[in-house]
DNA sequence: GCTGGCACTCCCGGCTTGCGAGTGCCAATT
DNA sequence: AATTGGCACTCGCAAGCCGGGAGTGCCAGC
């Protein structure tokens, strides 16, 4: 056998030539054969010595061919060292990044405005699907509660936090209260947290029911109620997602069966998020090539995610998903840019 | 030229006929032939005699072939006399009623989540893509507003309507007003709107604007703003969606193309809102077949709709997206039901 | 007016064929 | 020992061909 099949490691030239390849690959799609990649690998190689190394590769893994006198293609791990090793990113065009400042940080959008932009951003720019998840808020302050009187023995709560965030919900109460009662409740919940932190809130609020056992019972154990909402609603109800048609017009989802499971998984979810929520501790830009996800659905499909933070505190992940023969070396740096500016936009707003 | 084809309207036999051909056409998709025809139709006649008849139905446009040895398919024509005179509507199942009481009288949801529900239930039970509009409120009144000062020139201002609808947004002030002051502002609008419709409220706000030149112009205008945009959004960001990927599975659309155009149309949601605005003014169940709805992107498909009411006051509209050879016998009914519990719903958390 | 018979048309699936692209191996060259 | 040209071979793919099946239109007879 070769040297270099004995080395984990491909040699110099083995990377060379694997690097053209896969930029050859993720161009056009085809499987690349040995004369186009001795012609374009810019090496002075004649086609059989590149076959020759093809064969190396293909041991080691890296390439695989769809049959027998085919070109060849990457495999998941011929992606990952490209990916990991051999790329150079590309950094985004003054224009993409003018477009991207102009859209966040323009100062007259709500936040769920703002991901969505975000969103159709990383679509519109990178021709894939834009994913964005809602922002988690941990240290959510209480600020101010306030109860209106509906019909009958309905209630209108509404909850203030931090500087901006807005909850409301109506709650069905077990009989009629006055709405001096409601005002005085609501005042005194107001004395007692304003500025806490939720969590603060809940253990005194707690505390508070076990020992005094007062009337107010049922109006504070909603107020609680909504307050472990915000905490777990934000993080749950999930992502905003941009461009999924775009997937459509992508050769290996062609099949519609496979794209309808695709799609389905972008509605339950469920998947999805799980998958981010791995990408949400870490450093900077993250990649899943094909099966790496681990979900069925995103074979021949990459995510390529990044976090985004709020004061040094990551509070999201967005990203992007597409073929796995995607342009990385575009939209790594794009989606590095854009997590950034999200949280400056978020900041600047909070 | 045989008699049926000289009136318009076709015999009672070539009516019989196109009945089964269509329920059998809806049933398997394949064209139907007159072997098939004369087997099924329950009339004692022969496969010869059913070609005339369907040569007949050919010339009047209810049929057409595919190809010249295929059997017949029906046309849109032909399904528009089916529903319009052939079809007898099958009533819903009992769980199926059921499922629906359910779920849309179960009182402990949000009007919000109300229409996802209602949306996903028509796309379960249909197996086809279910679609609720926004209710838009008409007449919205005033029940109470409120600003809180946030840091620097902001002010967080929460405008409660009628009984349930909360909307919130940031206003960015030239100056910082005191807390008092804000707080008497509040007081000032809520005593003297508080129970206006919002026109109303517009246009003595308006009056009072361009008489007295108060310091309080800018969160006067704002409520103004506000107030529109509830009257306006609710009617704009459209409607709520579910179960599209249930249209994956049906062979007219086997084309990916035709799919990511129908699910472009989907998310630009323009051309489907438009067309459910000429709903709204219908009395009952209305269905646009195939080209009918005059939007190439719904070829080959069919609307099934009906406006919902709250108070004998139309305030939405619903309905179903399926293939055009769908269960017209079972949608229509349910489509119906659903409208009117979902109105019932609305009414009963109003 | 209905019916059986019959020739005809067309789609469809399977099979074959030829071509092009690309490979693997080998022997010759440097 | 690495590189190279040559060559036989493999495979996918598109085109062409064929036969069967389904269904039609027409016609003559009842």
């Amino acid at each position: 056998m070769a040297a270099a099949s004995i080395d984990n490691a491909p040699s110099e030239r083995a990377q060379h030539l694997l690097r053209a390849l896969v930029e050859r690959y993720i161009r056009d799609g085809q499987p690349v054969g040995s004369r186009m990649l001795s012609r374009e690998s810019g090496m002075d190689i004649s086609p059989a010595t590149v076959r020759n190394v093809m064969a190396d590769l293909e041991e080691m893994g890296f390439v695989s061919s769809p049959h027998t006198s085919a070109g060849r293609v990457p495999t998941v791990k011929g992606y990952r060292f490209f990916v990991d090793t051999l790329l150079e990113v590309h950094p985004p065009s003054d224009e993409e990044i003018t477009q991207l400042r102009d859209r966040l940080l323009a100062d007259d959008d709500s936040p769920q405005v703002l991901l969505t932009s975000t969103s159709n951003l990383l679509s519109g720019i990178t021709r894939m699907t834009g994913i964005v998840t809602l922002p988690r808020h941990e240290n959510l302050s209480w600020r101010q509660i306030e109860f209106l009187p509906l019909s009958e023995n309905r209630v209108l709560t509404i909850l203030v936090l931090n500087q901006r965030e807005v909850q409301n919900r109506i709650l069905y109460l077990d009989r009629s209260y006055s709405a001096d009662f409601l005002r005085q409740t609501a005042n005194y919940l107001n004395d007692q947290f304003a500025g806490l932190s939720l969590t603060e809130v809940r253990d005194r609020l707690l505390n508070e029911l076990r020992e005094t056992r007062a009337s107010l019972n049922e109006m504070m154990l909603t107020a609680i109620n909504m307050a472990e909402q915000v905490f777990t609603s934000a993080g749950q109800d999930g992502y905003v997602m941009a461009g999924e048609t775009n997937l459509m017009n992508f050769a290996e989802l062609s099949e519609v069966e496979r794209l309808r499971r695709l799609f389905e998984a972008f509605n339950e979810k469920r998947d999805i998020l799980h998958l981010l929520d791995q990408c949400i501790s870490a450093e900077g830009v993250q990649i899943f090539i094909g099966e790496e996800s681990g979900y069925s659905v995103l074979d021949d499909l990459s995510v390529v995610t990044a976090p985004y933070s709020v004061d040094d505190r990551i509070v999201g992940v967005l990203g992007v998903i597409g073929p796995t023969r995607m342009a990385y070396d575009r939209v790594i740096p794009i989606v590095d840019i854009t997590a950034k500016l999200l949280g400056a936009a978020l900041k600047s707003r909070k």
